[in-house]
RNA sequence: GGAGAGGUGGCCGAGUGGUCGAAGGCGCUUGCCUGCUAAGCAAGUGUGGAGGGAUACCUCCACCGAGGGUUCGAAUCCCUCCCUCUCCGCCA
């Protein structure tokens, strides 16, 4: 969440940071107002504490003393100045509850960097790598080319599941645990992340850290016996690991690497992407999550960007890198990078991974601080990015890589995980 | 699911109604001492909020898992909930 000092001191200032996002800004004055009033009384119910503390203290001076003469006439006075207190407090605790209920709604103010822009029409194309093949025979998409190879299997994912699954046998499976298992060494070994492995159920309080929740909750898959939320993304334990701790300044940046199935509802997307696995209710992901400090929160999403730029490149993909304008970024993003990697199919570059810099929107919500040098307390700064979705890298490897007799070459990086040059 | 134990400051750990925001220790910071380091000695060292002088200062308030209650007054008593641990049961 935005810091609430910032909404009262530059509530202009916040207010064109939601506009620019298309967001209505009339919860800021709809805050504003609410802080007003809980200032107000605070002031109020603070003088009557301390009004109710003095009087407590004579209390117990004359009992300790032995002049009992007095103490009645204090104790009835006492126990009016509370009456008052608590009919203040009753009414803070509801406004309380309001502005916090709010502020979590509130998106994270864009960096001055981020282009203005509506939506996607106004994102920058920041480099391009590699060059989309032109192949001498007609291309397939996957959608058609697996299952003709026998190793994709739509018609039985809808049987078990419903739409948006996939089947995968043999060769392509063995793809799909190859991608993991190339990337997660990528990260591991030449870029300094630590593997960790998750839970994929996650409680209410984990999701809102990351802003899944509560504005998105529809988006997500819920267990409702426990209240236990399946990770639409491994950013979500990934981020939220050190959540409610105070972090020491030499131990940073953590660069925290995981490979998880995401699910997602994927309410809002009814008409789009409907063939094939590009939209997938589940689909797995290699997650990189950097906790960095301020200072450097920026330079290190550039990092991270290259670490997942790193896997196309070795992939031998061609794909772009965009940087994505106000109306675009995600909800608690500051700044954010897509790559997109050709796809034949679509005859365009399509979203493989998107890097962001969630500056300290994410350590508030969950409270991950760490100690400064000057020993102050402050809070981190969380970058999140897929490094990459191995879903879309499956099929981006088999459109991209395919032959005219239908079979697919298998990218020389991958040879070793597969331990073959071609699939079908 | 059943039974039990426990949740106190960065960490450990005392504290059962009145200068307790909290003993003590560890850690950390500064100073002294000292070839260096260590040890030793001394002092300091929680967080959040509101307000005022508006950098380094001061005042008030809150915070001992969370939320209620009792009371003039709660870390301390009562209730509810959450979490952690141990044992048993069930299960991969």
């Amino acid at each position: 969440m935005i810091d609430i000092k910032l909404v009262r001191e530059k509530p202009d200032f916040v207010k064109q940071a939601l506009l620019n996002r298309n967001y209505d800004s009339k919860i800021i004055d709809d805050i504003l107002s609410l802080d007003t009033k809980f200032r107000a009384l605070t002031n109020q119910v603070n003088q009557l504490r301390s009004q109710r503390n003095a009087i407590s203290k004579q209390v117990a001076q004359k009992k300790a003393s032995g002049q009992a003469d007095e103490v009645d006439l204090l104790m009835s006075e006492g126990k009016k100045i509370g009456e008052q207190i608590d009919s203040i407090e009753s009414q803070l605790k509801g406004i309380e509850e309001q502005i916090n209920r709010l502020i979590l709604f509130v998106p994270n103010i864009p960096d001055p960097s981020v282009p203005i822009g509506k939506d996607e029409t106004s994102n920058l194309e920041v480099r391009r790598w590699g060059e989309p093949k032109n192949f001498d025979f007609p291309a397939q998409a996957h959608w058609d080319l697996g299952p003709a190879l026998g190793l994709m299997d739509f018609d039985r994912a809808a049987k078990l599941s419903g739409s948006r699954f996939t089947v995968m046998y043999s060769a392509f499976a063995k793809l799909e645990r190859a991608l993991m298992n190339f990337m997660l060494d990528l990260h591991t070994k030449e870029h300094g992340y630590t593997e960790v492995w998750v839970p994929h159920l996650v409680k209410r309080s984990t999701m809102t850290t990351t802003g899944q929740l509560p504005k998105f909750e529809e988006e997500a898959y819920r267990i409702e016996a426990d209240d236990l939320f399946l990770i639409p993304t491994a950013e979500v334990p990934l981020v939220a690991l050190r959540s409610e701790e105070i972090l020491e300044e030499k131990d940073l940046p953590l660069l925290y690497t995981a490979y998880t199935p995401c699910y997602r509802r994927e309410a809002g997307s009814y008409g789009k992407d409907v063939r094939g696995m590009i939209r997938q209710h589940q689909f797995d992901k290699v997650e990189l999550v950097w906790i960095t400090t301020p200072e450097r929160s920026f330079e290190d999403l550039e990092r991270l960007v290259s670490h997942a730029e790193e896997v196309l490149k070795r992939l031998e993909l061609p794909y772009r890198v965009i940087q994505l304008c106000t109306g675009d970024l995600g909800f608690g993003a500051a700044k954010t990078y897509d790559l997109e990697v050709w796809l034949p199919s679509y005859n365009c570059y399509k979203e493989i991974s998107s890097c962001s810099n969630d500056t300290d929107f994410q350590a508030r919500r969950g409270n991950i601080r760490y100690r400064r040098k000057d020993g102050k307390l402050s809070f981190v700064h969380t970058l999140n990015g897929s490094g990459v979705a191995i879903g879309r890298t499956l099929v981006a490897i088999v459109e991209n890589y395919q032959r005219p007799d239908g079979r697919v070459n298998v990218p020389k990086a991958l040879q070793p995980y597969l331990g073959c040059e071609v699939l079908g």
